[in-house]
DNA sequence: CACATAAAGCATATAAATATCCTTTAATCC
DNA sequence: GGATTAAAGGATATTTATATGCTTTATGTG
């Protein structure tokens, strides 16, 4: 509702990337996608636009694969949806107005800037490296759980 | 980014019928769709759509219209979310997982609930009313301002 | 009753997001 | 150098959201 699909899933291979990959050993769609339950070619679209903007390397052939090209401590989550998403969600009107703002205020607009705003602080925190370090300890998860039949 | 467009519309819309109509003074999509800016003939599906959920009435024929069905006071912002989009934007996952709570986390969960049941908690006390009562004493808008060239 | 008006209903069009497939290119291994 | 592996790139398919147009039905007016 929030995050586009792509948002989504590029959040979390880059977090699986961080958690997995190395420049010695690197990752690939195929992994990333049955590990987390993503659609393969999807991914490698997303992940292929990710190197083109920098936050991702890559390397073809056999061992090849992807891994982060800066330290997970230095990726935010608002780059992440900035380069995928483009920067703008984060500064609509909850109303979709088309001018809103503190002088010209839709109805719903301080109700809603109190959230927008703190989640885009958040956002703007909170980087890969903290994410998967609840990962790490066990108190997050970024695969889904598989449903019993 | 929180609402779709349709939504957006739907909300403008019963404000501007909130403020306009009454049953004697209907209100038809000509008007409401030039006031508010938007798209005729999609807005006119949206309130339709109002209509066979019980939030709006209408009449055909000249002088036919919409007005509310119910007062304004009794309409809440999620009520209106919840006939148009349905009620499960609030309780998705921020990062799209299939599974995430409190007790199987995704690692934005603590984060994102704070924010995503925030907003849920002030969708489910505002009411139409509410917001046009800031309209209605010039703090608010609901008419898009006209870029002039 | 004929005519005008305005919503209802339905079919369809367009755009954007999401997803898949196929060919090409680069790297490694033998 | 030939075979194999895996990403890159590009074309296309599918789905959902958004938007429009046309026909039908109900209402009011002269």
């Amino acid at each position: 509702m929030m995050l586009s699909k792509t948002s989504e899933y590029a959040l979390r291979s880059l977090m699986y990337l961080a958690l997995q990959a190395t420049k010695e050993h690197k990752v690939g769609i195929k992994e990333i996608s049955q590990e987390l339950d993503l659609p393969m070619h999807f991914t490698g679209k997303i992940l292929q636009d990710l190197v083109r903007k920098g936050l991702v390397a890559s390397l073809k052939g056999p061992n090849g694969g992807f891994f982060l090209n800066h330290p997970a401590s230095t990726i935010t989550i608002m780059d992440v949806i900035k380069v995928v998403d483009g920067g703008e969600a984060f500064k609509r009107c909850g109303l979709g107005m088309n001018k809103c703002s503190d002088t010209h205020p839709c109805p719903l607009h301080e109700d809603f800037k109190v959230f927008r705003d703190g989640l885009a602080r958040v956002f703007n925190q909170k980087t890969i490296h903290d994410l998967v370090q609840e990962v790490g300890t066990g108190h997050a998860f970024i695969k889904n759980l598989v449903e019993v039949s």
